[in-house]
DNA sequence: CCCTATTGTCATAAATTTGAAATATTATAG
DNA sequence: CTATAATATTTCAAATTTATGACAATAGGG
């Protein structure tokens, strides 16, 4: 979740306060006073994000924006126009220079982060929502179901995880550091015999529809869900 | 019910009449004076539907549908084609390069926002004015009521438009985030929280004929609209 | 301009989930 | 068959998430 977002402000001050606000928000800030510097920074490296200010000295916002979408190495990078209130700034002619969003100054810091947060997940890849069917046990990313036969097996949220993940590696072994990895994320600190807590839920939860043997231990290594009943 | 539209147009004074015609039927226009313009700004978004004149400078309208359609990023957005009443046009051609429909200048706003209507009817038929059912709870758009045998549902705007958005995708669950996007707007900028204040009306205001727990809380992910009552 | 409906936020209450510790079982080397 | 390591279960308090009621600000309608 955290990004790079470069910022294009000539203002300093104000470039100060985006900066600090962007820090606060977790992501990484990189800074331009103008578009011509900006550029310069973009040979170097990409950012995830771009806050551009609508008006600049010498190259505008609205140009370099324009500029920014017409570059195939650019142009999938999602901009947020800062405007002032003031200024004749409508939303189609944000659009039509390719911004996701705008901000119109003065702004909370709530409302920058949260557009900032808007556009970063609008842009986020869409993980893998197919729906998944094993021995009769389908599990739907979609509507957030898991279904043997017309019965609904009723699972917590990191049960639905955990399952989800089963089911999308099966016949392999997992050990509970790679559960955790996979699972509950990369830098998450929790014992790893939690991990069988969570197998026992799941495993009681599956019960249910008789599907509770797929989950299977293999004494040493880890989990592993398996068709194979042996 | 809003779709963001493309109209490509090289006349300046038609193309303001368009995208006026469009704003006051609550969708929101981007502007492209001409083939090139518009594929400049279709590698930035894509839009609804794209209002495409049939005579063009350098890139004719039709060649310019015939490369939308056989792109697989722009071949199921709509099109209607624009064309003046002594253009040598016929329908035969027009459907041969794909446009859904077409409008001869001078055009009706009436006609126009009808079309445009139509088109849209059939490419997302969430936000159309089409009337949904389920479980007996009746919504029509058109009347803008809620019933259920013969029982009104009293509801706010707001919860008018999310129970829309529910029944026209019934059984997915949807973010507190996607909510906002899809209920209350791109460019809002209101707390997540907030929604739930919102299905607790929703709900309360569907008790009265018991589908409140049409709206089920998927911990951890948002909601949904489940007929499916385990 | 007054009155009412609607909205977005909070604070607080409830409900559910989670992680870890303690205890019980089970598998397996020797 | 025993000792021992590994896994299973149970339990519980803390943490997280959602539900709810109240309220101030706004928007609309007369």
């Amino acid at each position: 979740m955290p990004a790079n977002i470069l910022v294009v402000e000539d203002e300093p001050a104000i470039q100060e306060l985006l900066a600090l606000n962007i820090t606060q928000a977790g992501h990484t800030p990189m800074r331009a006073i103008s578009a011509e510097h900006a550029q310069e920074l973009l040979r170097n490296a990409l950012p995830d994000l771009i806050l551009l200010d609508w008006m600049l000295p010498k190259m505008s916002g609205i140009d370099f924006a324009r500029q920014l979408k017409s570059d195939s190495a650019t142009k999938q990078i999602p901009i947020i126009m800062l405007t002032a209130r003031g200024d004749e700034f409508d939303k189609v002619r944000g659009l039509e220079v390719g911004a996701d969003d705008y901000v119109t100054k003065p702004f909370s810091p709530k409302e920058l982060n949260a557009r900032i947060k808007a556009v970063l997940r609008r842009r986020a890849p869409q993980m893998t929502d197919d729906p998944i069917e094993i021995q009769g046990l389908h599990l739907d990313p979609v509507t957030h179901r898991v279904k043997s036969n017309n019965k609904v097996v009723d699972l917590g949220p990191t049960e639905f995880r955990l399952l989800h993940y089963f089911m999308g590696n099966p016949e392999r072994v997992h050990s509970r550091s790679q559960l955790l990895d996979k699972v509950w994320g990369h830098h998450v600190f929790v014992e790893d015999r939690t991990v069988d807590v969570h197998i026992r839920r799941l495993r009681n939860a599956l019960s249910i529809s008789g599907h509770q043997d797929l989950i299977q231990t293999v004494r040493g290594s880890g989990y592993r869900l398996s068709v194979i009943t042996a």
